[in-house]
DNA sequence: TGATTATATGATTATATAGTCATATATTAA
DNA sequence: TTAATATATGACTATATAATCATATAATCA
């Protein structure tokens, strides 16, 4: 299987996760410290700072280090393209299904 | 945490895996059936089924009998715009990073 | 220097995932 | 009815992942 296809998904898998997700619509203002962000996601600090490492180390997150405080942003603007079309497709999802209801009721 | 959230990254994650990457590659012309796609995409026909099952469960394919043959095809046209956001990071990661190898080694 | 704050990481556990092999099921053809 | 073909699935294994707790490291401040 080519490296490519791996890449490809991995950026993907960066994506694909609860926590991170929280993450990344927190940062969607801008860059914050870790110091902000567990708390306004309510997950523990080493959680974060684990899946943190994890998006930066993928090239999804930027790092900036000021002082004690680490500063995390979104690298690339296609991040949040991808998170906005993925829910596009969710809410169409929603609206199927939810379709498939009202005409099972209606039976 | 919300299921809305929980909902998006299955949509992600539908996608973020090698041979499901390679399987939704294949489907970018149009619906297939199983018989075409795991010859194409090189790997086991159990294994292709159950990804193939995985996609239609989390609303990333649909799903089409006619005879013995079931046809698959990408559902959203989102999922391809996703793809091709998400190869562009890539396409952005490898410059940054040759970038970087080539700057270590003027030095 | 010693205390405090911010972040990262080792060790561990529970769960999820991808893949394989063998086999079941369903449809069509002979 | 039997054989052949297409697809799905049970059982299993190896590996990856997410989360937690305790602790290490690094920077700043008193």
């Amino acid at each position: 299987m080519s490296s490519a296809t791996h890449f490809l998904a991995d950026v993907l898998k960066s994506l694909a996760q609860p926590t991170r997700l929280k993450i990344i619509d927190f940062l969607r203002d801008g860059e914050r410290c870790v110091c902000e962000i567990f708390p306004a996601i309510d997950e523990e600090q080493s959680n974060t700072s684990r899946h943190l490492a994890y998006m930066q180390t993928h090239g999804i997150l930027s790092r900036r280090k000021d002082g004690v405080k680490i500063f995390y942003a979104v690298k690339h603007p296609e991040v949040l393209e991808i998170i906005d079309r993925a829910t596009a497709i969710v809410r169409h999802e929603v609206e199927i299904r939810s379709g498939l209801i009202n005409a099972m009721e209606r039976d």
